[in-house]
DNA sequence: AGATGTTTCAAACATACGTTTAAAACACAA
DNA sequence: TTGTGTTTTAAACGTATGTTTGAAACATCT
């Protein structure tokens, strides 16, 4: 087995894993195990446990934030001087994610799940990782935001954004979980792309209320 | 040092600590220390770390519940044969959260990041708990919602209510850093009271927008 | 083919965890 | 005070974890 495949399988495996259960719960042997490779491996390969957490996330997180900055660049170009709307604004996110790794939805659902858990569990290091990597591209995005609503305070937006953020990342991630029980309750089946045109919507309506 | 001292104040700590880093990031040996009690006594007076978890959970919500069931009632006999209205029902949550240990607000804080958590750990055993001991009362608040939304598909008030719960679990979880961000970005401070009445709002709209 | 550097492997290491135990300390009624 | 049931304590138990090791297997190049 070359390289490269013992380092995605152990990719491949932690972050369903992780995704599933949590940095903590899950072990290093666990994920040997579901990947097929020696239990050595993913400290000869990445360092450490933390390493590989980071690894996985950068694995999702920098594909994505290079396809979004240069998305941004090209909504910004083709956006001249107007004031750029909402609603496309807020699409560009999952558009992006979801082309990131196309033909793979159910990806898009892991990863919220391993974001949300990046909040949510200890993981100090985790959140310092990600911020100093990739701050950047989110202010880029944040100045967008500011511009599509000239009517709120910066205090209103600063909020309801979080509001937003908190809503996407929580139902997202558990995705797989809420379509299931919808299918139980309504009889209807839905898939994450439907999910995220349901919210956008509701997203855009909370931004814009009155305060 | 009586029983109940040595409960409660392992339940103290325990509710710290677990919002702090996670279930199983936290170590009964970091919960007896900073209790001040002897590591044995989780197992002796709850039986089980799980059971202890699960007792935490036990003397926010058992409270809560039956306050909230009670609030329902009185909502419901004012409200005679009359549409409920979204807003004032909404309210109803965080106002008998806030009710439920007064001049603590702090604590609903703890409380929001102890149940995102619960939803995004593993925990099965947690869930499964929460689900029998206290679903008839959010089967109750939900049939309200419901009347008081007639133009939304069953469809479309599932998944916005989902998205509710999102912004409100992540925000309020998170109320801690998101304030000290504020702070830090505008130059504003806030509380969790203030928070939830920007919250609010913008749920309302969120739920309301056309489809 | 032989030498060299890389990757895999089974085994062991040290450490931390949840839990159990048996004795000590305590509370309190008889 | 003695006796009884409860609570606390220090120590140990067994298990699981992340990490390290040194030899074996492999790949790559001259």
């Amino acid at each position: 087995m070359a390289q490269k495949d013992t380092v995605t399988a152990i990719l491949n495996a932690a972050e369903e894993l992780f995704s599933e259960r949590g940095f903590a719960e899950t072990s290093l042997r666990n994920i040997t195990t579901r990947a097929g490779v020696n239990l050595a491996a993913v400290n000869y390969h990445f360092g450490s446990k933390k390493a590989l957490i980071q690894a996985v996330f950068a694995r999702f997180l920098t594909p994505f934030s290079e396809q979004l900055a240069s998305e941004l660049r090209g909504y910004r170009a083709q956006l001249q001087d107007e004031v750029p709307e909402l609603n496309s604004l807020l699409m560009l996110l999952p558009a992006t994610a979801l082309r990131t790794d196309k033909g793979n939805p159910r990806r898009l659902g892991i990863f919220m799940r391993l974001l949300g858990l990046a909040y949510t569990q200890g993981q100090g290091h985790l959140r310092k990782y990600l911020q100093t990597e990739y701050s950047a591209v989110f202010r880029d995005f944040m100045q967008l935001v500011s511009a599509a609503t000239p009517n709120l305070s910066n205090e209103d937006r600063f909020w309801r954004i979080h509001f937003m953020l908190g809503a996407t990342v929580f139902t997202l991630s558990g995705v797989d979980s809420l379509t299931a029980m919808a299918e139980h309750d309504l009889g209807k089946s839905a898939d994450i792309t439907s999910v995220v045109s349901q919210l956008t919507p509701f997203l855009a309506a909370g931004l814009n209320a009155p305060p």
